[in-house]
DNA sequence: GTAAAACCTCCACCTAAGTAGAGGTCAAGT
DNA sequence: ACTTGACCTCTACTTAGGTGGAGGTTTTAC
């Protein structure tokens, strides 16, 4: 009475078992393949099989992703999981205090642009050269602060 | 002595002017214009010219993109804005208002999700179905529980 | 044994926010 | 007048994170 995609047999998952189990399609899950985030071994006739533990690293993936973290980001940390046994409560919490600090920092950044928006509504800023959130450390005035006195917005 | 980019004698800004003043590329400014957030007058020979009130507007734009807001999100704010005249310290303050409210709940998003990686952390969560950060409103377990208790991960 | 479902590769396409270059025109200073 | 720099349009390319289809093979179920 088991459905077609849980064979009892084969230890290994198919492409589409995979996607099914962790919620990610297969379309996604080749191209993390290209992108080296997972491998697969594959069969007599050339069909991706996947060992089971596969699944937590996918999983890994997953929430590293909702948290934010660029695939690219979430490679590098996965190249650094041992390749010879599966990753460890002991490597998820390495990983995750690494990803915590990637989002504290983010957190910060938009905290701190937050308040600088606070300390401006109100103010007019934007129609003022010297809106602190207007002016934030890139171009305008570098080429020379005389002749802008002559055509004021 | 006035530099060549700062007649005194026409009102308007080309596009290089305009460039120059609000730090955004020209490319980019026709790219804006392409999508719709700026727009031009054209000259006798087909160059752009700009009222000298779009340099507030750019520098509106600037910002909201400093704030994170996707270009598509500020043009329809932008479309809240009268055409008639320039944009008040009253229409900043409103858009800024809304932005933040943006803002605000991008940073309770993030901020949910770090303390539900503070939770998680230690608890070796990601080997687990339980894990709240890992089964986040999305697919798993939608095909049926049953048979997944026959092979475990 | 056969039909259907699942799989394969490769290529094109999508959004976002632009940049770069080709090929051609316009404007401004001398 | 002429040269140079600024401008024009159009197309292609970029990164990130994929999706969808075409055309062909493999596996599975009956």
């Amino acid at each position: 009475m088991r459905s077609a995609d849980t064979p009892l047999v084969t230890r290994e998952l198919t492409v589409g078992q995979l996607a099914a189990r962790s919620g990610v399609a297969i379309t996604a899950l080749r191209f993390y393949e290209a992108k080296g985030l997972i491998s697969s071994q594959r069969n007599a006739g050339n069909q991706r099989r996947y060992p089971r533990d596969m699944l937590r690293r996918v999983a890994l993936i997953k929430t590293a992703q909702r948290l934010g973290i660029p695939l690219a980001s979430i490679q590098s940390a996965l190249d650094t999981l041992p390749a010879d046994r599966p990753p460890t409560t002991e490597d998820w919490n390495r990983l995750s205090e690494c990803w915590k600090a990637d989002l504290d920092e983010r957190i910060n950044r938009l905290t701190a642009l937050r308040d600088q928006l606070n300390g401006c509504i109100g103010c007019g800023c934007l129609s003022m050269d010297a809106c602190p959130l207007r002016n934030w450390g890139d171009s305008l005035g570098e080429s020379g602060a005389g002749p802008r006195l002559l055509d004021q917005d």
